[in-house]
RNA sequence: GGAGAGAUGCCGGAGUGGUCGAACGGGGCGGUCUCGAAAACCGUUGUCCUGCUUUGUCGGGACCGAGGGUUCGAACCCCUCUCUCUCCGCCA
């Protein structure tokens, strides 16, 4: 959610943001003349509650007295009535102003290049370089069809097109990689491991910014009207929802692997061979709560905690700036890693990287208590994968071929596999 | 799924219609004392909205799980909802 102080301060601002943000002009007047006349309601109603207290208590004076108040209740049962009529009307116009405010993205930060498309996104740097082979590589789908780790074919009899099933150790792998990014995260970074649930209310869903927008992209379940989360972002940034947390204790950070769903509604036929788009992933994602002074700093740190992965893993890749028109939602900045797959002959998205600033905290009610002055202000939250896995598993099966259509597993989990190489299982 | 109990400030916990924004205790913060600390004692202690001819140790308003109702006046009475806990049943 956006500062509405803030946009009534500085109008002209929010409306190039959000045009930058979306390419949408979004219609700051109305938002501002609602605003306008709530305040004026708030403050005539205002007026005649100081009067309703004064009298009430003069008349709990004469009561005490044992005088009859008749005529000053008989007064103030006209200006109860003037009251309630006031309040309804404040509420339905603060009912008008939060549905238009929960729609407003954030805007992005001045260091973001405005842009539309995700052509406008700048690429920052590459790590590592592309493998090379002197023998004719295959990709990662033909990888694991000749090895049988992946069966997406008995998957569909199970759920349906979209979810992938790993087997034997193809599922190993998987569970390594996971147990992997997770020890890294916490021995190697700081964070704290969560094991969240992986369902979530409305009002969590909420808070981190996918509802209303991205409703249609959540599995919901029909009887409770829980979401089966999208990202592990959700429980983790809720964990601290409605809380005021002491300046000392921040940063907090933590780690989390959860299955991630999404229905992925309306991108059927783009980019859906095999792990690329799915409608279920495991991911380990990292989450940060800090100070609004810190949270760039906390930003790049972020970013690099994850690129680490990637470089224990030995895989190359390329950080990417997003242009304004291609962040997400609540996302003031955001960086995506993009890993390499020399079959596919693709860079594919395995995180995103993202400073929400105050956007989530102010939707989910979440502020910290400055040492300094004891005065209360919104934590600034970021989120980053750490990374997700299907696409990772791409890059990973496509880099680590070998002419004899095995996989080599790098030394870094040799720990977690048990094995250091993938054979044919057929 | 059935039965019951509860939700009050940072925490515990009182309060059942009129100075209750809220007793009391604990914690935190400040002070006295001390070489320092502890103890003791004294003081202090939330959030949000809004106004401005004084942006202030300023004025007004709201907030006792959420929403509605009764009343001149609600933490307190009534209704609905949510959540938590206990017991029973079922179950990995």
């Amino acid at each position: 959610m956006l500062d509405i102080k803030k946009i009534r301060l500085e109008p002209e601002k929010y409306r190039k943001g959000l045009e930058a943000k979306g390419g949408i002009k979004k219609n700051i007047n109305l938002l501002l003349e609602i605003d306008a006349r709530r305040r004026s309601s708030v403050a005539e109603v205002d007026q005649l509650k100081g009067l309703r207290n004064k009298v009430s208590d003069e008349i709990a004076a004469i009561r005490k007295a044992g005088k009859s108040a008749g005529l000053k209740i008989k007064e103030m049962r006209k200006v109860a009535e003037k009251i309630k009529s006031l309040d309804s009307k404040i509420s339905d116009l603060e009912k008008k102003i939060k549905n238009i405010m929960i729609t407003l993205p954030n805007i992005s930060h001045e260091s973001v290049k405005v842009g539309y498309s995700p052509e406008e996104n700048e690429i920052l740097r590459y790590w590592g370089k592309k493998p090379t082979f002197d023998f004719k590589i295959i990709d990662h789908l033909d990888i694991a069809e000749t090895l049988g780790i992946l069966d997406f074919h008995r998957a569909a009899k199970i759920s349906g097109a979209g979810f992938p099933m790993y087997v034997g150790t193809g599922a190993k792998l998987e569970r390594a990689l996971i147990n992997f990014m997770l020890d890294f995260h916490v021995s190697k970074h700081g964070y704290k491991e969560i094991f969240p649930p992986f369902l979530a209310s409305r009002d969590s869903a909420f808070g981190t910014g996918q509802l209303p927008k991205l409703e249609d992209d959540m599995y919901v379940t029909n009887e409770e009207d829980l979401f089966l989360i999208p990202t592990s972002e959700i429980p983790l940034v809720n964990i601290h929802r409605e809380e005021i947390i002491p300046e000392n204790n921040l940063p907090i950070k933590y780690t989390a692997y959860s299955a991630c769903f999404r229905r992925e509604a309306g991108s059927y036929g783009k980019d859906t061979r095999g792990l690329s788009r799915v409608h279920q992933f495991n991911k380990v994602e990292m989450v940060r709560f800090t100070t609004a002074e810190d949270s760039y700093k906390h930003h790049e740190e972020l970013l690099s905690d994850a690129e680490d992965i990637l470089q224990a893993l030995n895989l190359h890749y390329r950080v990417v700036s997003l242009c304004s028109g291609d962040l997400s939602f609540a996302a003031a900045k955001c960086y995506d890693l993009e890993v390499w797959a020399p079959a596919s002959e693709k860079y594919f998205e395995v995180s995103s990287v993202s400073n929400c600033e105050d956007f989530q905290a102010r939707r989910a009610n979440i502020r910290y208590r400055k040492t300094s002055d004891g005065k209360v202000a919104f934590v600034h939250i970021l989120n980053g994968s750490g990374v997700a896995t299907p696409r990772l598993v791409i890059a990973f099966l496509e880099t680590y071929q070998t002419d004899e259509g095995k996989v080599i597993i790098p030394e870094i989990l040799h720990p977690y596999t048990g094995f250091k190489i993938i054979k044919s299982q057929k």
